[in-house]
DNA sequence: GGACGGTTAGGAAGAGTGTCTAACTATCGG
DNA sequence: CCGATAGTTAGACACTCTTCCTAACCGTCC
């Protein structure tokens, strides 16, 4: 952290630990913010100025029953950012627009029919719509796609920033914000198994397709490990024969990473469920003798969406504090 | 990043940039460095005068030749922070002693009598006492050793701050040294082969031991990767073959991580030198069609003990700076 | 029921710290 | 001697801290 400054980088700095804690401990007064911060009174006073006049936090209420005044109550104004999450596939687009505190608030489902890039742009642009949100108070689009980069041509119809992840890396984040740390996660999809990693509780770094993986079936000939866990005949197989292809493959990410815990996501594990990830548990064990546990996911509802929001929410909070007058 | 803090904090991040500066790019000028930090003259002045009182860093010389005075050149103070780096193997121990600019001032071999803690222990106090510093100045110890953890019996043994770490991690450390940068590297052993991870341009990961990845030989059968490419059996076989059973296993490392180039090091390695590497290139394009480059290291030296002298020099160069007066 | 004390929220005043700009001095080469 | 450059000094500015003050609210006592 190679960092020099004046005064100007003391101000930035404590404005961003103020406001991010009022987003992650929700709403807060002026006192309980100054423990957080360790900042003086009139300090945390002058901050909360510098961000309600900035637009960044309203006051919501004021405490009472305690003696003396009622503090007043500090909160992030959730119209101060808009974020849109797409998950998107072949098949359909979800999209949801949330507000800078994370409530989604307006969601659409669409059928493609031009091209992908095409398609998302006017998902987004419909569900903006459909909340009364203008195009351009969008901060961020943020993007579950896997298959050609879309950036570029989505870019040139958006105004916002937009960011393409692929599905694995955005179901870890999902995974992530439930608490869970330290894990690999494999995404078992349609289009072949993907793995994203989020050890040492960093962020979850997709380290791709894992879809050419060498492993072994059952008659011990050399296949891809793609050809083994996706795809319709995936789907056929009974859960412990598909449990038992998941755990070879598993059983050299295992050696090569070494997390303390798999999860299991995508339309090929949600269709296994918790049985599947007792079944590819008791085989990996056979397998490689570690204690390696293995769970499904525990995200209700699409891993990629919820993963996306997570993703564009951060972007946008990391965006937003530029927004405070005086910064230059 | 959720710091707060007052003009003390500011005046902390000054130093270190400044400090840190002169660590990556040698003596500078006040001038010099005004520009790297971006600060004003005066206070370039005030951040050397803290550094200098504190005896982190001296005058070391003098510009001549330009118009006007002659500025001061200022450098850090090497004998400001002791290290010892070890590469400790069951055979023989190797310790270096180096000074906060990272010159080795004292180097010493030794073949281990007693039990191994007490026998680098006994080394990294002959280090010192060869170059006559004093066991007390000594502020980071780094050890590279494979087996059973040592920080206990060591950090009771030595005054300083010890730190045990794997040989794969610290050849990677040296490794990323040389500039290379997005690599994997696969360390190939007496004890079995290890992998350390530097993507991204992040600080190498051991992800340790993968001895026991399942791959398959030559029939087909599966074997664990540590049975077929260390020990004597594997130092006998023509480098043709060691080339291929290595890159069965890279294969599924490969398929996992995906990294743009692959560094072999490590006994095995360093004996098949470059053939080794090209074969193995060879050999890998053949099982995984990926484009991923396999280079032998290009540390020459010891790796491990040139990997732990950058580690424990990273290390010295974060404590040192809290000697500076009116830290608190 | 009304006055009072204890407690807490918020603000105001002044000092402290660290930085910046601008002016100044000293030094060197031509 | 003159122009250019290194470094210091002086004063202003920005942000924070400590300390003190006022106002509000609760509970208790008369």
């Amino acid at each position: 952290m190679q960092l020099a400054g004046s005064s100007r980088l003391l101000r930035v700095l404590n404005d961003a630990a103020a406001f991010g804690h009022l987003l992650d401990r929700g709403p807060l007064t002026r006192g309980e913010l100054r423990e957080l911060t360790g900042l003086a009174k009139p300090t945390t006073s002058d901050v909360l100025r510098r961000l309600r006049d900035a637009g960044l936090v309203t006051v919501v209420g004021r405490t009472s029953g305690g003696p003396g005044p009622n503090a007043e109550v500090y909160a992030v104004n959730p119209d101060a950012g808009w974020a849109v999450a797409v998950a998107a596939r072949p098949s359909a687009i979800t999209a949801a627009l949330c507000d800078l505190s994370g409530t989604v608030r307006a969601r659409r489902e669409s059928t493609p029919a031009a091209e992908p890039a095409r398609a998302i742009a006017e998902t987004v642009q419909a569900v903006c719509r459909q909340a009364r949100v203008p195009l351009r108070r969008l901060d961020h689009v943020r993007i579950g796609w896997s298959g050609p980069d879309l950036t570029e041509p989505l870019a040139g119809r958006l105004r916002a920033e937009v960011v393409v992840d692929n599905p694995a890396n955005l179901a870890a984040t999902a995974e992530r914000a439930t608490g869970t740390t330290g894990f690999a996660l494999l995404w078992l999809g349609e289009d072949g198994p993907a793995l994203s990693v989020a050890l040492d509780g960093s962020a979850p770094r997709g380290s791709g397709d894992i879809g050419r993986l060498p492993v072994p079936d059952e008659h011990g000939d050399r296949r891809e490990f793609r050809d083994l866990v996706s795809g319709p005949a995936a789907h056929a197989l009974a859960i412990e024969a598909l449990a038992e292809r998941i755990a070879v493959g598993l059983a050299a990410i295992v050696a090569v990473l070494d997390p303390p815990l798999v999860v299991l996501a995508g339309d090929v594990a949600a269709a296994g469920g918790a049985p599947l990830a007792g079944a590819v548990t008791a085989a990996l064990h056979r397998l490689a003798a570690r204690h390696t546990r293995v769970t499904a996911t525990g995200v209700s509802g699409d891993p990629v969406l919820l993963g996306a929001v997570d993703a564009a929410l951060a972007a946008v909070r990391a965006t937003v504090l530029d927004r405070i007058g005086g910064q230059r």
